[in-house]
DNA sequence: TTATTACTTGGTTAAAATACCAAGTAACAA
DNA sequence: TTGTTACTTGGTATTTTAACCAAGTAATAA
């Protein structure tokens, strides 16, 4: 069925709709970052990353990796950045009918 | 502030996270659709579905053109479809993990 | 005018997401 | 062993989403 693969696609959307996680996976873009990076990062409670980062993992977005005492994640699909491309064309979009709007 | 943009950013992709909504974003892709022909599509309540659409067109990913009785809705950045490219990289990502972890 | 169609909006209820604190675990250090 | 660091997980309160029904609006038809 039809429906079964969308609500897998919307769950892995759903994973990078938040302000916090997508403020991460652009972080990530550029390589690894311990969890202790991401929440210096964030700025929010330890846990609260933790548990972003877990939704992430499991949408299958990021991995992780544990060195010694540090978790570090990754991205695993590194073209979810395209999306970002998009999303800045969706704003400028935005902004020009915005303009456009105050010039009539 | 950064902070602000990241959640500007986050509420466009949340405006796609969800499975009805993907659908009618990828029926949308061939073109105009009246919110009756979406209706059929996803199968929910009218005032569902035009709930959702205007979801769509608040974060600048749809607009709209009334016609007699009828709207018609379109994609208004066409480049929201490169997003599934991705998505499926994901899916086929999470196939090929689950694959190689049958075979070990 | 009244009726019908195609939508949108308001209201309500149920489900899901988010944040923090507190407690638990794993790796290393003393 | 005991302590510390770096995380994860459980619990709970609050906020956000989502679905449907009912009522309202705009365009057309009779």
């Amino acid at each position: 069925m039809d429906r079964e693969i969308y609500k897998q696609k919307a769950t892995i959307i759903k994973a990078m709709a938040h302000p916090s996680r997508l403020m991460m996976v652009d972080a990530l873009a550029a390589g690894e970052l311990c969890v202790c990076d991401l929440q210096r990062l964030v700025g929010a409670d330890m846990s609260t990353v933790s548990k972003h980062l877990s939704v992430m993992k499991n949408a299958g977005i990021v991995t992780d990796r544990k060195e010694g005492l540090k978790v570090f994640y990754r991205l695993r699909v590194p073209c979810v950045m395209r999306f970002f491309e998009c999303i800045d064309a969706v704003l400028l979009e935005q902004h020009t009918s915005y303009a456009r709007m105050l010039g009539e």
